[in-house]
Order: C-alpha cells, then structure tokens, then sequence
DNA sequence: CTGAAAGCGCTTACAG
DNA sequence: CTGAAAGCGCTTACAG
C-alpha cells in the first residue's frame, strides 16, 4: 500500500483548522490571517499535499486544460513548420498556470465539430485556440454556443466575440512583390495555399493588392492545398503557358522548395531565370541551393502570446487583441533579376548534358 | 440558466432504479438483466445523459487521458515529418475509446521529468508514449517508480518491463548501403542523428554494419543534432577531406535536402558526382530535384498501434511487444553508379557560367 | 476571521 | 439480480 497520498483533511488537521480555510488559503481567497495562512502553507509544504486536480475539476467544473483541435491532412501538417513551433510556444506561456494542453488531429470539418462539441460535453478544456481561420468558420458560431473560452489565430472573415492573436503574415507578402519589382519583375506569378482558408486568401489578395499597386497584372494566380505535390504541380503548369513568369511567389517554404525542384528539373536556373520566394522561414529554406528568399515569422511567440490571452480569456472573462510584428521578407539567393529578354525553355537535355562536363 | 445537465440520479429516477445500477450499466459489469440495461439506456439515451468524466476521474483516479512528453528543440521537430505523422495514427487508435491526447514540449531532460512527475501528480494521464528512447533513459526508471504505464516507441537500449512498439528502421539503412554498393559506391559516407538516441546509434550501427559485411570500411561517420544545418556543416566538411566520398546517406530527409544544397553550392552534380540518400520518405523528398532516394516508414501506422497496444497495457495490465513492417528503401533520382575516376570538385564559378550557357 | 456541512456526480463494496 | 449508503477530495455558501 505505502502511505496513501495525503488530504485536504490532513493539511487541516496538521494545521489545527478546517478544511475549507485549507481550502481557501490555496485559492488564493480573501480573508485569513496572514499567519494562519503561512501555518497553512507550512503544514501542506511539511505533509506534501497538493490539492487532487480531480477533485478539484469535479467542484469547480474546470479542466485546467487548453485544447488545439488540427483539421489538416497529415501529410501536409508534416511538411508545415508552424504548428510544432506554435505549439512549442503555447507551451512557453502555459509554463507554471499548471495548465497542459490537449491536442487533437482531425481529418474533416464534421469530426472537427464534434471534436469541439465533446471537448466541452466532456469538460475536457476550458478553452481552445482557433487555427486555420476560414470563411464561413463553423466553429465561431458553435463555440459561442457552446459558451467556451477561444482566442483566434489571426483575423477572421467576421467579427467574432473571441479575441485575436494577430500576426500580419500579408506584410511579407507585400515585400516580397516589392524586392521581386524592384528586381525588374513583371511577369510574377502566385501559387497560393487553400482559398477556403483565411489566411491563405489574405496572402493572395495582398499579393493581388501589392501588384496592382505596382501597375502590374496580377494574371497568374493559382490556388493549392498547400501540398509540396501541388506547389510542384502548379509551378509545370505556370512554366508550361505561352508567357511565363519570370518569378514565383509560394505561400509556403515546402512548396517553394518543391518549385525550384521543377523548375530545375526543367533545366532552368534559379534565379537567373526564374526568381523563386517562400513562406515561413524554415530552417531548410536556408539550406537549399539556392537559399531561399522567404518570409519570416514567429510562430512561436504566436503561441506563447496566445496562449496568455487564452488564460487572461478564461480568468477574467476578458482579454484584449494583441497585433505581432508582422512577417519579415529575409532576402536569400534564390532571387535575382530577370533576364532581359524573354527566353525560351532551355531545352529538357540539360540534365543529361551536364554545364560541368562543359566547361 | 437553462436546463441543469441531467445527472445519473435523473436517468435512475426516469429508469426506476438505483443510482448504481445505472452505473453498473454504463460501466458494462455483469449482473444486470438484459431488459433492465436496455432500459436504463434508453432513458439515458431520452434524457441525453452522459457520465461524467470529472465524477468519474475522482472515483476511479482515471484520467481517460494518454500523454506524450517530447523533448526537442522546436526548430528541428519543426523539420521532423515524425510527430504529425505518429500523432495523427494515435488520434486514429483513439476514436472510439473516449480517451484524448495529451501533449508537452519540453526543452530539456530535468523539465521532461519533472513534466512526467506532474503528469501522474495530477493523474493527468493513463498512460504515456516514449518515445525518442535514450541511452541510460532516466525515464524508464521514473515511470516504473510512479507506476504509470507507458509503450516504448522502438526498442530501449536495456530491458524493460513496458511493451514495444518497433518499427525497424536500420532494414532501410541497410538497403540503402545495399544499393549504393550495388551502383559500385564504396567510399560511403554516414550523417547520422544524435547518438544519445537509441534510434539513432542503431541506424549508424547498421551502417557500419552494412559497410562491413560488404568489405568497405565505414570510415566517414559523422554525428549530428539533426538540424539541416548539421546535416549542411558536416557534408562541407566530407567534401573538404582529401578522398571525399562518392555517397552520403543521411540519417534523416531535411538534413539529406540541405546536403543536395551543399553539393549544388559547390558546384557538384547529384547523382553524377555524389549520390545522396535520406530518411523519412517525406513529401518533399519527392519534390526535390533529382528526387531523394529516401527510405520510407509508415509513423502513422506506429502511432495507431502504439495507442492501441497503451490502451490494452492500461486494461488488462499487459500487452504483447509489437513488430510494424520494416521501413523501406524508396529508390529515386538522387543516386546513380559513381564516375570511373576520383574528380576534383568543380571550380565553383559553375554557377556563374551556368551549363545551359554553354549549350 | 473561522467552522461545520452540503454539494460536485460519479463508483463500489455491502447487505439483501 | 437489486438498493441504500459511503466514499473519491475538493469548493463554497452559510452561519457564527
């Protein structure tokens, strides 16, 4: 058996009080006597007790939990940086609330919102961090329902009573059309993530705004799912039309990574003939060859940031937007400017006449 | 305040029967007549109750939650196709069973101790996943300490009383030596993972392996942190030695993509001067050019069955040790024969006098 | 400023 | 096969 783990009852009889000032004292509520209070804090100290989380759930209704519900393919989420960083961030602000975090990888938007629905049946969280923000967004609605606690990962596409985390990821998009412009640019083109996303077309439409404003034509826009497969797939079908761009934008370092791939297997240079930026700032980003000119956040100061407004959220009710330092272009070498004349393809032999044999 | 959530006292008054025969009910213990329990659920069912979890957590000191502790710097799990992958199967071995994932990361291995210490302080967790095992893993010990029931995600380095999960992964090291020699490669060199890590040494022990047996002296072994930038440092440093290899197989994707980039940078060719293998079989290994010759694991697989072996360890108090099919070795455009003679590395003004130039 | 008691909603021997 | 009661370990009005 070996000692049965000590009671609130323990500490009071320890103590020489009941156990509801016990009770009090590790609540952190007005009215004990200061020293009362140390004899209290000594005893517990002396005896080893800390209040039973369970029973404490059971009386307060509270889980001292969080909770982060992940819609995303899986094999996409693998390739994505942000959301072990984030993560990691969250954890950086739940350090000492003695909070932990529950996380659950959903495929789609039905399992998602039961997902929530039985989070809160269950009193699993007392509140979750929305991510993947998108149009129409069932869970806003279903949340306010429900009456939890939530805090939005970015904007939404509505007003929201939740508060928001914001990070101005559109601002890298912006500069990177600048850099590229300023190159020499003009034939730029978009490969986009998921349009059902908030975030995603928010990108998009700021790459949409930022050409305009540069008098250009944004006519090269395509949407993805964000898949290395896709970024791959888009970039041959941007290459294949009868003026392609001279630079591509990607909303993410995988499929940035998987263009310059295609781009040359085509037996084309990266940047002397196709400028090339991504998205996130990954560690890999900077270990290609070229190094890739991408944009930079800090999804783990997201996390962390979220974090605390999710607690200030669940303890007072209450909690403000917070704005980020937006997204940063870090310029690499996979960006130069473009070849004064149109060229065509080379021709698709390159790599099996290889330059080096050449020289 | 709307309707008060029913309790089981309103299903046993609707039932007309006693508080604990509904829980025997629920509970699906014996002793109860067949016509009885379907009553009973059916008033359950009418009411729209459901136990609960916090009631129970207390009575039963049963969390009905699984936990996973990762200790790694966010920057390379970032990078890491493993976790999303192994998450996303534990999610699948979870539906169904009313248990939920709990997550901690953590940077070091006083706080993932101390991490698993709080998780059975509070009875946060049932059970946990370790993964990750280490040499002299001061985890194994704490968990048999406390009592907690946990599944080891690949064999330990000793034995142990907690069932295994294993996936062997030195199989695709080993054919991936195989293939190189077969192409004619015999000075191969190794970027293995952190030594600490029980999965780590293994693979670079089946390289040295693999090596051995195949008459060639596995001379060119490095370790690394598993970052990109390792993996780009140490090939560097390969390159730099009076007899470079002609092949380097690494001990992960990210750092055999950041390889490629050193090799591209320095003006060399992959597969025709240096052929080039990873670890993972990850999206964007498919997506480089030339594509990676990388070996491939099934970590949702892993997961789905890691939780399904932790659920029935924590219910029955036993479970088998548990053998996934081998990773595998997934051939593609980044290895080839080697060239016939020693060559020099090419001046690395390569990429300022492009080939396609010269065409 | 303090104490005794009810309550949170289950589970589980125990007696019938 | 069934019922009444104690217990899990806290919190929280309520009375003093």
């Amino acid at each position: 058996m070996g000692d049965p783990k000590p009671t609130i009852a323990d500490v009071a009889r320890a103590a020489g009080v009941s156990k509801g000032l016990v009770s009090f004292v590790f609540n952190d509520r007005p009215g004990v006597a200061p020293q009362t209070r140390a004899r209290i804090r000594e005893a517990a100290a002396a005896i080893g007790w800390r209040p039973s989380l369970s029973a404490r759930s059971l009386s307060t209704r509270t889980s001292f939990a969080l909770g982060l519900v992940v819609r995303r393919d899986p094999r996409v989420i693998a390739a994505d940086p942000f959301f072990p960083a984030f993560i990691a961030g969250v954890e950086m602000g739940l350090t000492g609330e003695g909070r932990i975090l529950v996380l659950s990888v959903v495929p789609d938007a039905d399992t998602e919102l039961r997902t929530y629905r039985r989070l809160v049946a269950d009193s699993r969280v007392d509140g979750v961090f929305l991510t993947d923000l998108r149009y129409d967004d069932r869970r806003l609605a279903l949340l306010a329902e429900l009456g939890l606690p939530a805090v939005m990962i970015g904007h939404p596409d509505r007003s929201s009573a939740f508060p928001v985390v914001n990070l101005d990821d559109a601002h890298g998009v912006r500069q990177s059309v600048a850099h590229l412009v300023g190159l020499g640019h003009s034939r730029i083109a978009y490969v986009a993530g998921e349009p059902q996303m908030v975030h995603g077309r928010r990108r998009r439409d700021s790459f949409v705004d930022a050409m305009t404003g540069a008098g250009l034509h944004p006519d090269r826009v395509v949407d993805t799912d964000f898949s290395a497969a896709a970024g791959a797939a888009e970039t041959h079908r941007l290459l294949d039309a009868a003026s392609p761009p001279t630079a591509i934008v990607y909303a993410s370092d995988p499929m940035a990574i998987a263009g310059m791939g295609v781009v040359h297997q085509r037996g084309l240079r990266v940047p002397a003939d196709i400028s090339i930026t991504g998205f996130d700032g990954t560690d890999l980003a900077r270990h290609v060859y070229p190094s890739l000119t991408t944009v930079v956040a800090d999804p783990a100061a997201w996390g962390r940031e979220a974090a605390r407004t999710l607690l200030q959220l669940i303890a007072v009710a209450e909690a403000p937007n917070l704005e980020l330092p937006a997204a940063e272009l870090l310029v690499g070498a996979s960006t130069g400017p473009p070849s004064h004349a149109d060229r065509t393809p080379y021709p698709a032999h390159y790599k099996e006449t290889p330059c080096v044999d050449a020289l």
